[in-house]
DNA sequence: GACCAGATATGCT
DNA sequence: GCATATCTGGTCT
């Protein structure tokens, strides 16, 4: 399994987010003691950049999204509604707000640690990008991180046979939520809005002729 | 499925 | 000072 590395990350926020489908995020957890390693597989973005309305980073820099106009492949984290935390991977050259939101994954090894921190089990646990950073034990304190290194990293991998990706409408947001900025694995039980409702929100658009 | 409360950082006026 | 926010979980219908 190989690294990610910046140059990977260093293009258009579109094509890295379509890119990070069915790669790893490996997150080490506790101390010398009792080391538990937690690996996911990321199967929903969105893409965000200082052009989109949408984006943290549209009104120019902050103390508070510095990260995004770091360089590539870092932790951009934001705290929301008073209560969660989400994942952003930062997605251009240096200077450019740009980043990838993490939406959803997969768990792919410490399912039983996921399941604790989240006290529920099945698909629940992490399809949403609030309810991931908490299984992942993600907030503030990885700020900036960069996720070549432990404890929490980015690995390449591909999409397995048969699967597919699609551009969709994103969600959750007041503001050019019409672009086709969110990108999936078709048919992944791990969707945050599940197959059905992407399936909708594709033939309204289509219905509209926007497609 | 629809609706709403929750609790706070941030940015705009 | 105030409105808003890349959301979730619980309740009600």
């Amino acid at each position: 399994m190989a690294r990610v590395f910046p140059q990977f990350l260093d293009q258009d926020a579109d094509v890295v987010a379509r890119s990070l489908l069915g790669c790893r995020i490996v997150r080490i957890l506790g101390d010398e003691g009792t080391i538990e390693r937690i690996v996911v597989r990321i199967v929903e973005t969105e893409a965000y950049d200082q052009f989109d309305p949408a984006s943290h980073t549209f009104h120019g820099r902050s103390e508070r999204n510095r990260a995004m106009f770091g360089p590539a492949g870092h932790a951009y984290i934001y705290f929301t509604y008073g209560m969660h935390y989400c994942l952003n991977i930062t997605a251009a050259a240096e200077g450019f707000g740009a980043g990838v939101l993490i939406r959803a994954v997969e768990p792919v090894e410490g399912v039983e640690i996921i399941e604790r921190r989240r006290g529920r089990t099945g698909v629940d646990c992490t399809n949403g990008p609030a309810k991931l950073c908490k299984a992942l034990d993600i907030d503030k304190a990885l700020y900036g991180h960069d996720l070549r290194l432990p404890p929490l990293m980015l690995e390449q991998s591909s999409l397995r046979p048969g699967e597919h990706v699609a551009a969709t409408a994103r969600i959750g947001i007041s503001k050019a939520a019409e672009l086709r900025r969110r990108f999936l694995i078709t048919d992944n039980p791990y969707l945050s809005h599940g197959p059905m409702w992407t399936e909708q929100c594709d033939s309204r658009r289509t219905q509209q002729g926007t497609a």
